[in-house]
DNA sequence: TAGATTGTTAATCGATTAACAATC
DNA sequence: TAGATTGTTAATCGATTAACAATC
């Protein structure tokens, strides 16, 4: 009988850790919802609604511990398993993808790369090998890989998903733009820079 | 008195767009809601329900044509604009954004570079010389750029953004991973990576 | 005509906002 | 105590889903 948290509970999660971050950084202690909402946009109900979900954090006529509760919504977020990722597709995005430094605050680790162009496998980005495709299912499995990021065109994408899954990763982050069918136990989320950049459009050419 | 759109309809139509350039490509000249939502895991009443916002594009008992479809959308979303854009910050991520193939498609061109890091001033990048973040003004009013799109670390993206729409762009496509403050009337667009991941990692952590 | 499919109205569902008692 | 702020319930708002008349 779990209660489902809604999609856009979760989405701000994330931003709620990383100002927690930045506030503990400047050795502030207490926190208030009201100040928490002023420094992202978001008002205090929804941030006190959105906590409330998960329990009680907060001290009533006080605030919210910092540190408290950014360690609470790592916990939530599952932060704390130190995800695993192989990246497959190492274009343009993958490489600046293993190289992307706000991972690893947030606990993630790129462990594998994987292309299936012999003039890149064998090079090494960010100090780690480029494998071989055919080699997926050996490596996921030796390097304990967790999810499976998926940079490699739209025509594909579904092929790369279907072996990730079949060697083992237990999610997958797809940035290729095409819709992937994967098994419902398999989380999936698509990151698709086309949606952003076509809303930006639309919003330019109104009035 | 327009009536305004959701943004959860607007994210859907760059979906739409993308599937009917599939389906145009395959010869196909009429769709129904039907087919289109099982290619996207999309009710085909809430495809209807979108279309219609935007006035009577198919035919009872028909479907709607491909060809004219796809172009009402790419209208809607103001593709054919063929949007301009500056990158600012050359790093993994900027270099890897210069080289996006898709933006093509969508009618996007990258027409200006900009970095601080004398190393990387001078250099080119998919046959863009990249500029020093001082002349910026000077060369966005002279390209005619539209959008800045900011692929700075946080702690430089709100300075980036000020300099950006005093050169005067007219909306901003932010990767930065914090809040920026920016005049009503220039749409910004967040794309924020962290937020997929950690969602990600959630679900994985669920059960 | 019969079958298919849209466009639109009504019903439902879910998320956000408002209000306020509890309490530090 | 008085002021501040949470956690929760109720009210509102908005988006999705269902139903179906219109019509090709």
């Amino acid at each position: 009988m779990k209660k489902t948290i809604s999609q856009a509970t979760i989405d701000r999660l994330p931003l709620y850790f990383r100002t927690l971050q930045l506030v503990e950084s400047e050795k502030t202690s207490i926190i208030s919802s009201d100040e928490l909402g002023k420094r992202l946009d978001i008002t205090p109900e929804q941030i006190r609604k959105d906590l409330a979900t998960f329990g009680q954090f907060g001290r009533k006529g006080i605030g919210y511990d910092v540190h408290e509760l950014k360690n609470k919504i790592s916990n939530i977020l599952g932060l704390h398993n130190r995800w695993r990722l192989a990246i497959v597709g190492v274009g343009h995005l993958g490489g600046a993808l293993a190289n992307y430094v706000n991972f690893a605050s947030l606990g993630f680790s790129v462990v594998a790369l994987f292309d299936k162009d012999k003039k890149i496998i064998g090079t090494e980005v960010n100090g780690i090998k480029v494998n071989a495709v055919s080699s997926m299912k050996k490596i996921i499995d030796k390097r304990a890989v967790d999810i499976g990021v998926i940079t490699v065109p739209a025509t594909e994408a579904q092929e790369v998903a279907d072996k990730l899954i079949a060697a083992g990763v237990k999610g997958i982050w797809n940035f290729a733009p095409i819709k992937l069918s994967v098994p419902s136990e398999i989380p999936l989320v698509n990151e698709d820079l086309s949606i952003g950049l076509s809303a930006l459009s639309y919003h330019m050419s109104q009035d």
